[in-house]
RNA sequence: AGAGAGGUGGCAGAGUGGUCGAAUGCGACGGUUUCGAAAACCGUUAUACCGGCAACGGUAUCGGGGGUUCGAAUCCCCCCUUCUCUACCA
């Protein structure tokens, strides 16, 4: 909201403001303002020396009862009665044209920064840089919304059938991209001085004011009726209001906060090509990072959160550009506003991953959040910015990084991930197989294919995913397989493991079944372990086996050498 | 969800119809004293709006809203919220 004292001392500036905003009705609405404002201040003056009075008289006659002059106080009580009633006209009215102003403040946008460029939409925003290249993709790529039915790691239709359109459900290593991006997010914000925040995602009508969300865009957010509150569509809502009316310790300046939640958006109509898949959803999860700051410094905060942001996406390994936008695209509280946008190869365009604004003291006004400076109250600046929205990274990294084998996830994502790539065959489908009594399905599925491939990188998959453990060395995927599936699959086993159950008894105690023996000589010496496998393996296929696994992301233990024995 | 008790200034805590924006204590800030500090003493110590160049004056605010009254922190009604017990639940 924007100050009235700006409006009454500059106003020329604030009509020009306006214009670069492309608020149409700026003159009508500014002059209407006004006018109020002064009627106002004439209603309130009247006001305030009628109700002087009344509290004046009303001490006499406190006197006057006390000295038992009863009718000296009756006198005095007549006039005290037509002071009552212009100051309840007065108050009535007063507050007639208090709500009318505030209204039409309510709805002037912020103003721009002098930064801002002229421009009407998104095609007038200034491109401030790119960075990166853009990923050449064999003609067989595909968009994201086919690769997530491919790898099957989000599924539309689930969430058509639970919720509606635009929720969907994540699945398998889908579910666990998304943990993984919104733990990184969530460390890098922490590395950068944010503290961590768990806010509600529902907020009350307060909050929703607070930030500019009310009362323009109601329909924007889904809205809980009955107890009368509304699913937050960003996190910048709840965080942000924290400090609604409160006074900011200059010490405590700035206050930068980050949290992660799930972000809901009705945005009503507009589904059409540019919005498949990922590109839009009524439900997505958001990392925000805010920061509260003196005026002076609000620009340079601007500053270090879009770098931040950038941080993000460089170590995601997307190339991006960066937006300045110009007055008619910007956001209605915002003076100015960065947009980040990343390459999305298989669509051939550019998404919105990022937002990062200064409010300067728009929201600041509406959220009476302010500090001292020499002893008098200001206003403080808000921003906020994402860091990042979840969605079309994701759609982003799956475009960019499709191969023949997978797709391939940047370096930073696989200690968060868990594994280096997505693949097709999910690893419940492996464990199903695994733990099913078909055992000439894993067999067949385990060994088909000319140099095992298939079979190599479901052992991988297991060890990695399954047993969750991230530095997987040949030596250690029998180490931490269980005995009975080592059995069951008669596939390998560690020696002294084969050797009991080669004198009919396994570890448990249970007599062996004779087809899963193994043969004695078939000793093999992984690293420090020596495994005795069945007749599949050798030295041959169990290198094939680690090159295999690495090759698909895998941080194989570099001293893993075979030996037969 | 039911029953009971609360919600007062930065904090603690008085105040149950009349100069109460609010005692007192603590904290914080300024000063006196001191070589310096401590102690002691003196003073200051909310927010918003209106009028005024300013000094200053006025109005409102004791969880929020409404009511009774010449006058409400104090009485009445509604709502929010905290605590205790019961019920239920992750």
């Amino acid at each position: 909201m924007l100050q009235l004292s700006v409006l009454r001392d500059q106003t020329d500036h604030v009509l020009a403001g306006l214009a670069k905003k492309r608020y149409a009705t700026g003159p009508a609405d500014v002059a209407a303002i006004l006018d109020l404002n002064q009627r106002r201040r004439q209603l309130q003056t009247s006001h305030d020396s009628a109700q002087a009075e009344a509290n004046e008289l009303a001490r006499q006659i406190g006197g006057l009862m006390k000295s038992g002059d009863k009718a000296g106080a009756e006198t005095l009580k007549a006039r005290t009665a037509e002071l009552k009633q212009h100051t309840q006209s007065a108050a009535a009215e007063l507050a007639q044209v208090e709500k009318e102003q505030q209204q039409l403040l309510y709805k002037l946008p912020n103003l721009p920064h002098t930064s801002v460029p002229e421009g009407r939409a998104a095609a007038d925003n200034e491109i401030v840089r790119e960075h990166g290249t853009k990923p050449e993709l064999g003609s067989d790529a595909v968009p994201h919304w086919d690769l997530i039915k491919k790898y099957d790691i989000i599924d539309f239709e689930l969430g058509v059938k639970i919720t509606g359109a635009g929720f969907p459900v994540y699945k398998g290593q889908g579910a666990r991209l998304q943990r993984a991006l919104i733990n990184f997010f969530l460390d890098e914000a922490r590395a950068a001085g944010y503290t961590e925040m768990q806010p509600p995602i529902l907020v009350n009508e307060a909050s929703g004011y607070g930030t500019g969300q009310l009362p323009d865009k109601e329909g924007q957010m889904y809205h809980d009726a009955k107890d009368d509150l509304y699913l937050i569509p960003t996190a910048e809502v709840p965080l942000t209001n924290i400090y609604r009316d409160e006074i900011i310790p200059v010490e405590k300046l700035p206050v930068r906060i980050t949290g992660h939640t799930p972000c809901f958006r009705r945005e009503a109509g507009s589904w059409g090509a540019d919005v498949r898949g990922l590109n839009r959803l009524h439900q997505f999860d958001k990392v925000e990072i805010v920061q509260i700051t003196e005026p002076e410094h609000s620009y340079a905060a601007l500053d270090t959160m879009v770098a931040h942001i950038e941080g993000l996406l460089q170590k995601l390994e997307l190339p991006y550009r960066v937006l300045r936008l110009c007055g008619g695209d910007m956001g209605f509280t915002s003076a100015l506003t960065f947009d980040l946008e990343v390459w999305s190869a298989a669509q051939g365009r550019w998404l919105e991953v990022s937002s990062a604004s200064n409010f300067e003291t728009y929201q600041a006004n509406r959220l009476k959040c302010r500090y001292k400076v020499d002893g008098k109250t200001q206003l403080l600046h808000t921003l906020n910015g994402s860091a990042l929205a979840l969605p079309r990274i994701v759609a982003a990294l799956l475009e960019n990084n499709q191969t023949s084998e997978g797709i391939k996830l940047p370096a930073v994502l696989h200690s968060y991930c868990g594994f280096g790539m997505i693949i097709e065959k999910p690893v419940n489908d492996v464990l199903d197989i695994m733990k099913s009594k078909n055992k000439k399905d894993y067999t067949k599925y385990l060994f088909d294919g000319a140099l095992h491939n298939k079979g190599q990188l479901v052992n991988a998959v297991v060890a990695k995913y399954v047993y969750k453990n991230p530095l997987v060395s040949i030596g250690k995927l029998f180490e931490i397989f269980p005995a009975s599936i080592q059995g069951s699959w008669g596939v390998f086993t560690i020696k002294e493991q084969a050797e009991s159950i080669n004198n009919g008894i396994t570890k448990k105690g249970t007599p062996a079944k004779p087809r899963y023996k193994t043969k004695p000589n078939n000793i093999i010496k992984v690293g420090q372990i020596e495994i005795a496998t069945s007749d599949q393996w050798n030295t041959e296929n169990i290198s094939a086996f680690i090159e295999a696994a690495t090759k698909v992301g895998f941080d194989i233990n570099p001293d893993s050498t075979v030996e037969t024995l």
